[in-house]
DNA sequence: TTAACATTTGCATTTTTGTGCAAGTATTTT
DNA sequence: AAAATACTTGCACAAAAATGCAAATGTTAA
């Protein structure tokens, strides 16, 4: 069994351990993005709707989720648009969770 | 697809967000007990072992993750001995990385 | 009952985090 | 070029979290 990456994980947690920022995650989760050919996530003025915070507060928050992986960004003119890293997030998850799952033990 | 519960999953991501607690939880995974015929978990002193902090801080760590869900403590004389929700915990991540798979869409 | 052991709790301190507002940057429109 | 739009960043501040030490609690052993 693969040891755990203790830091990397706490920092991934420490990304989802906060309210608006888990929020943002669940939107991300279920905007149907209003258009285009690809799925291009959300800009960050629509991504505010769904936090009671300052517009600026939730750019930070978006900055943060980006880099401990979970989101990741492109710019498109003058808007930013955030999307899940989906992949990236799931295995992580699952590979705590089997870790723990398959651990003899205690 | 059932609706996410932000508030319980930042907690529970927020007990996580600390590398000295996903040391313990680590640690727990790990620990093959010394002894007995229950599985009982790893008592306040072995665990502290494992974090290079006072042990009373160890102590704190121990009870937020108990009051997280993370951790079950039992009595046994003068100890203390605590021991992963390996369950619920990978019931929540589980939950979490199917929500974030099949959600269509960004 | 006194002493020893295992753990928790109170207090003080430092560090980190979340927040809002105002100003700054970048890009597009007029 | 100037104005408008979309976002980020600097600064100040308040609230929360992590930590260590010393004292308190609870439990068993002498």
């Amino acid at each position: 069994m693969k040891n755990l990456d203790i830091e990397k994980l706490s920092s991934l947690f420490k990304a989802l351990s906060d309210e608006n920022r888990m929020s943002i995650v669940n939107h991300l989760c279920n905007c149907s993005s209003s258009s285009n050919e690809e799925s291009t996530g959300a800009n960050v003025s629509e991504i505010s709707t769904c936090c009671d915070v300052d517009f600026s507060v939730v750019s930070r928050h978006l900055s943060k989720l980006k880099s401990a992986g979970v989101l990741s960004a492109h710019k498109k003119g003058k808007q930013v648009f955030y999307s899940l890293e989906r992949k990236q997030i799931v295995k992580q998850l699952r590979a705590l969770a089997d870790y723990i799952e398959n651990s003899n033990c205690c």
